[in-house]
DNA sequence: CTAGGTTTTGTGAAATGCCACAAAAAAAGC
DNA sequence: GCTTTTTTTGTGGCATTTCACAAAACCTAG
């Protein structure tokens, strides 16, 4: 057995991926690219010969054309190539560039590890031809299962690192970025964080998905990712695009088409700390994140359009606000006596106040707001001034009030 | 000598002013009474023998009433008593209910320590009777002494006490009300701290006035109090009257009127806490009613004719979030750009909004306040939305402006 | 100085908010 | 049941605000 696989040679002749590559190539005479299971390129021949446009953006970008990906699965080459354990071949599709070329899926113990292309511009390949390239398949399945490996430890390593620095303690600026640097991990200039949220435990492949729908949509870098039950989070390279009411309008319709396809109930919510460039902040920036999606949550009218920490307005003191005021068992005088009117009358003065204030004291808005005929509201809103000892004309009083509201609607909303 | 003494025996026969009071009465046939130089009741003889309504008040209230003081200060009479060392002779009042009596000074080398009176309502005294008053006078020194110093120690422990609550670090309430207790401090059910802070310092006469006004303009104890500089501070009992408009205003007057007679510069300003029956929350109250002093200062307009913590609305936020705005180097970035445009264009487009929210977006009262017609308001309001991004229709925004344009202004104003 | 922009002021028309009053409806009290 | 009070809705007038437009004043830079 052993004998045989030595005469195969494929096993142990070559110590990279890069190398079995070439050497594929080099007995079938074709040029030949290895690709992981996501499609990104993980080596190819050098050796000279024909190339198609395909193959050359493969390469460039490291990974395969979404494009070419996309016309591969509609014709069912990609399920074809993902079920058999033989090689497929695949004729040539002139409109995305893409020459004839036999595949075969790497697989090990039934897990699809990826697949390796032959090129067939220039010969094709015969019986002999096919059945080392099976072979070569087998021989590349050990290698890409160590890539893997490999590469989970590091990625469990990054994301161990990056939970520490989310949810530790607080550590120096410098001493961050020096073990980011120890982990091979080149942090942004100034970041922010990103956190997605769904309303329950959002699945692997769901957050897969957004580990390359997001940062894409953003034009922006993640080099460190963690994942927690609800919520995946991100450490985003900070861009122009990040800022944009076009990027918010595209992350929410991303998220809500995601939602959709993975029949997500609830949708699922996204936030964004304000932009740092001190290493030291990371995890107040996590809280900030958080804050926005508690606030998101509670006011979903006023703060669910919103992604950014930075576009909160007054909106980002509330935790603070209603923490204190539940501390110190305040409660606003004036709100008492309406509470109080309103339990004894069955009326609503409370909510006829809550709504006049939201829709920034215009009675008209407010009346059709309340279903209301305009001269009652101005009726509630006298009732209101005198049960209340309100001050309506004084915004001191409206902010005092309309703070101490929306300070008890977030301790109520947050339980 | 020392025989002499003991022959007229007044020195060391009696161990207590009230025995002192007694044989003094004997002595001359006469009720005495025995007052502290703030004409505070000390000892009265128990002996019986007719006595003035004067007389009775006094003994009733421990306190020579303010109306007899005053009619024996308009008479003269009672600076004649403080120069001399003689006994002074006093002609009946009767409007006020003053018997004929006489009178002298106790003195230590030329410090009044208080005062010796003797009703003459049955009988006259005589010369000897003149000179035994005399050497009474000379006895009841020593021992008023005592007593003064005695007091003295005690205030300062109670002073030092009350300081360490203020200051230190916060101890459990039962600790509190031992202590207390230990030092003969009975403390109010509830509480509120109360500060009173001129623009310099307070001399000590003024803090004695005030010390006297204040609790009786609010007509609660204050079993503790220190002063520090600038400020008085008290430990004050909870009662109804405080929380009246009425007593806000009675403060005021009554500060101001202290004010002008110590000839003090930029008056005095006076704050309470909010009441809270919790000993270890002592030290926050008394921050809460030093925000209430700073604000007062900062705001004068809306803070300043407030006194408690209670009443200052949304105001109270401003302390933290003008800290946390500094902090993270927050700026508005509305405000921001209406900033940039005034610098450039020498306008004030920041004074407009400004004014414009706090006068309750009413376009004619602040169009009034800046001077200008109301058509100017409107264009400068519509260039300040233009310019600055401003919804100006929207209370969240309007909110927003409003607690970053008073954070600001709290944290220049407070530098 | 002048041309261009910005800002202020003036005018009038349309829209809107505010208020008093009254009738109807609903709720509370007896 | 009835009466009384509270609340809602309707009407119309008055005052204000809002807006468009235009003229005047002011600034600024070439």
């Amino acid at each position: 057995m052993k004998n045989n696989r030595k005469q195969d040679g494929w096993d142990d002749r070559y110590d990279s991926l890069e190398e079995l590559a070439d050497g594929v190539s080099e007995r079938l005479g074709c040029p030949v690219t290895i690709e992981d299971a996501g499609n990104r390129l993980l080596a190819y021949s050098t050796h000279s010969g024909s190339t198609d446009s395909a193959r050359i953006a493969t390469i460039i970008s490291r990974r395969v054309p979404e494009q070419v990906i996309g016309s591969l699965s509609q014709e069912g080459i990609m399920s074809r190539l993902a079920q058999s354990d033989e090689p497929v071949r695949i004729p040539a599709i002139p409109s995305i560039g893409l020459g004839r070329r036999t595949a075969i899926a790497i697989r090990k113990n039934s897990t699809l590890l990826g697949y390796i292309w032959v090129l067939e511009e220039s010969r094709t390949l015969d019986e002999s031809g096919l059945a080392s390239l099976k072979q070569a398949a087998g021989a590349a399945a050990g290698k890409l299962e160590r890539h893997y490996t490999k590469k989970r430890k590091e990625l469990e390593r990054r994301q161990d690192f990056f939970w520490q620095l989310l949810t530790g303690e607080s550590r120096p600026d410098e001493r961050v970025r020096a073990e980011a640097e120890k982990l091979g991990v080149t942090l942004p200039g100034t970041y922010r964080i990103a956190i997605v949220q769904g309303a329950t435990r959002l699945e692997e492949v769901l957050g897969k998905q957004l580990n390359e729908a997001l940062p894409s949509l953003w034009k922006a870098r993640a080099p460190l990712s963690a994942s927690g039950g609800r919520e995946w989070i991100w450490l985003l390279e900070e861009t122009e695009q990040i800022r944009t009411a076009a990027a918010a309008d595209a992350t929410a319709a991303c998220l809500r088409s995601l939602a959709d396809r993975y029949g997500l109930q609830g949708g699922m919510s996204a936030a964004l700390s304000t932009a740092s460039s001190d290493y030291s902040q990371l995890g107040s920036g996590y809280r900030e994140a958080q804050t926005v999606l508690q606030l998101k949550a509670g006011f979903p009218e006023q703060v669910g359009p919103l992604f950014a920490y930075d576009d909160l307005g007054h909106y980002r003191w509330l935790p603070y606000l209603a923490e204190q005021n539940r501390q110190a068992r305040y409660t606003n005088p004036c709100l008492e006596r309406l509470r109080a009117y309103d339990a004894e009358h069955h009326s609503s003065l409370l909510e006829t106040l809550a709504v006049f204030l939201a829709k920034d004291c215009n009675g008209k808005e407010a009346a059709e707001a309340l279903h209301l005929h305009a001269n009652s509201l101005n009726y509630r809103l006298k009732r209101i001034a005198e049960i209340g000892r309100i001050r309506l004309d004084s915004m001191d009083q409206k902010v005092t009030l309309y703070l101490d509201l929306q300070a008890e609607a977030f301790l109520k909303r947050s339980k």
